[in-house]
This record gives C-alpha cells, structure tokens and sequence, in this order.
DNA sequence: CTCACAATGTGACAGAAATCACAGGATTGC
DNA sequence: GCAATCCTGTGATTTCTGTCACATTGTGAG
C-alpha cells in the first residue's frame, strides 16, 4: 500500500526513516486499538480505515469524541507517547483499519529534525483540539435532537456516503443517551422529511 | 518581578531570548484577554494571577473551560499562533493578571531549539487535552449536583483556600444552568454539611 | 435611617430525557 | 417453517432541570 501519497507533505528523508522505523498494523472491524489506561508505546497513523475515539465511564456508559480516518494520526496517542504516559480514552476500529505504529523512541527526533513532521503534529492537535471544543459545544448548548442532527451529519461527511448504518442502540449509545430516545427522535426527523429510515440503516437527504 | 522561578526548566539561553522579544502585560479583573474569533498575534504565559477560559455560544451562553494559573500557558494562544489562526474560545481574567506575551514569530524558532521550550509545549497541551476530556466527562456523564461538587473542588483547589468568593449567579453561569437550580443544590449540600453558604461566599467543608 | 438594588430562598409549572413495559416485524439458524 | 433473537415503535411514568413569579434578606449610597 503507498501510504506516501496520505503525506505529500512528508520530505523523502522523513519517509524513509518512518519506513525504516515503523510497523504498519491491521486491525479488524471493532478490535480495540487502545484502551483507557493503557502504557502508550506508540503513535498511530491511520492508512486505511476509520478509527473511533471514545470516552469510557465506570458504569459502561460511553461517549464518542470523534473519528480518525486516512491521513489523521491520534493526538492522544501522540502526547501520551511522548509523556510516555497512559491514555484516559478508547479507540477501536470501525471498519476494517490500517495503521502505522510509530514508537515512542523516535519521536523527539522526528520532532527536531523535520519541519514537516512538526507542523503535522502541531497541525494533529489543533484539529483534535477543535474537535473537543466542538464537543463540549454540542452537549453543552444543545439538546438531544440538535445533538442527533449534528451526529448524523458528521457520519456522512466522514463516510461520504448518504446513509448510515447502524441500529438506533449503537447511536444512543455513541450520544450517551438511550434507544427509545433515539427512535423517537429520528422518526420526528423522518415526518419532518429529513431522512428516511430502515432496519439498521438511515438514508440522509 | 522575577518570572523565571515559576519557569524553572528554562534554559538561560531561552530566558535571554524571552526577555528580550516578550511583552510583559498586566489585565485588571474581568478584563479579557482573548475573544471568540479574534486573531491571535501572541502566546500567553500566566506569571501572576489567574485567567478563565471558557466557550461562548451564540445567545449569551458561556460555559466554563479551565482555568490557568502561574507557570502556565495558553494552549489555544499556541496552536492558534502557530497556525496563525482565530481562537474559538474567550479568556478573561479573573483577578488582575500578569502575562508575559512571546510573538507568534519566535515560536517556530523556540520549538526547534530549545529542548525545555519543545517540552513545556507538549506538556501544555497534554495538561488542557485532559482538561478537556475531563470537562466532557463531567457534561456527559453526570448530573448537576455531580457537576457543581466537582465545580467547587476545582475553585478550592486552584486557589488554595477552602472558601469560593462567587455568586450563585455565577456559578450557574460558569455551568451553563440557571440560579435557581445552583441555589437549590447548594442548600442541599448545606444540608449534608459539606459547605456552609453566605452572602457571595462558599465555605467548602 | 431609608431606599434601591443585589443576592438568595422557595413554590409552581413545563419540557426534555431516562426508564419501564410491552408489542410487532425482520432476520437468522436450524 | 419455526423458534430465538434482534430491531423498532409507542405509551405511561418519573426524574432532572430550566423558567416564572415573588418573597425575603443583606448591603451600600445618600
């Protein structure tokens, strides 16, 4: 797989030492990539693939911070790495994923020696960073049907696709809220013409 | 005023340059500091006082971030200088602060070489990143009155004393929530004898 | 002291969302 | 085809929170 042309920013020389250094990864759909609590031993660049970044509670209830797809790299993964220290959230694999495991060791100098490689990290953190802002955002200022419309939306500007598919459960439970809450909600969506549903699908329109 | 102390990892070298490119400046309470949208020309470095950094939304809603404190900086003053961005987040401060403002342009430099510049980066980003994914923790998975403890645990923690010299309207202002609701559970957990209330003033038991 | 105002206390009510209970419909495995 | 299971729809009920209305109390200016 030419995963180079994901990094055009990336100087031959950068490439070569993360080829020389690095070990690329499969992970099937839903494996867990790193789990809270775990040591970090490297940072992750996502080839191929969608990655789901989530916060755990102790009671089993869980909450999605965001999405990491071809071309993005944990921002987590990559500060704990370099702190070596544990993560506070989960990344599983939502679909069949592919990613390069950069270890820890390696990082400072990467960080030093090439420009390149600095600006994606620093460009890595402020994207995550307005992530969790637009987060916060959203269950801070918005109720459950604004929130639900927002989610809906992001699924198929990530996927590209105009539906979704996944049961009303797996959305309550990526909002932290409940099934019937759900349900009831996007059917208000579909009278108010906004998507059409099926079984373990939702058509956007 | 000798700032170096509260920066002690700073290689003289560093300190030299600081001084000689940086721009002490002194904000008086409720001043602020950066607001949503505005430019960012500069990195802030808290030296004394205290900042409040919170998200504001469209109808006057706000809801309070964190708080910076001396020896800290501005994680969003940095990603945004780098980047040459806008900040979506507003800061003011909360007693009369004093900051120490480091030029967008000496960043680039700063990073590559000064190792302990390159480190206190990382750990400030780190350090709000958790910030961050505990706010998220705290909306999504708990309750007010869950919300409000911790609320008033953090206030006796940043500043030291054991009594938080706001009103509830504030409060319920720095929680997004109304006054009445704070009142309330404030005189519940008088009733439990975990605070005694007076006038503008918690005592936190 | 008195007035104005800010902070606080409280009751009543409304709406959002969680929870419980249960009914069908769709799929899957056998 | 049939049973078991998963997904979805829907009503009833409860809890939490926000909102409105208004009373009370503390404080500072004059």
């Amino acid at each position: 797989m030419d995963w180079k042309k994901l990094f055009p920013q990336f100087e031959s020389e950068l490439i070569e030492i993360i080829e020389k250094n690095a070990v690329q990864k499969r992970f099937e759909t839903g494996e867990v990539i790193m789990r809270t609590g775990q040591y970090i031993k490297s940072t992750a660049l996502v080839l191929e693939g969608q990655i789901k970044i989530y916060r755990e509670n102790q009671d089993g209830g869980e909450f999605l911070m965001y999405y990491l797809g071809p071309g993005q790299a944990c921002a987590v993964s990559m500060i704990c790495a370099i702190q070596s220290e544990t993560s506070e959230i989960t990344a599983i694999a939502e679909e069949e994923t592919e990613v390069l495991l950069i270890p820890v060791q390696l990082m400072d100098e990467l960080m030093n020696q090439y420009k390149s490689w600095y600006q994606f990290v620093i460009q890595t953190y402020r994207g995550r960073f307005d992530e969790l802002i637009t987060v916060i955002d959203n269950i801070a200022f918005h109720n459950m049907d604004e929130r639900l419309e927002f989610y809906l939306k992001r699924c198929i500007n990530t996927s590209g696709k105009n539906t979704i598919e996944s049961s009303h459960q797996q959305i309550a439970d990526d909002l932290n809220s409940s099934r019937e809450v759900i349900s009831r909600l996007l059917k208000k969506m579909e009278q108010r013409n906004l998507v059409k549903l099926h079984r373990n699908m939702i058509e956007v329109i």
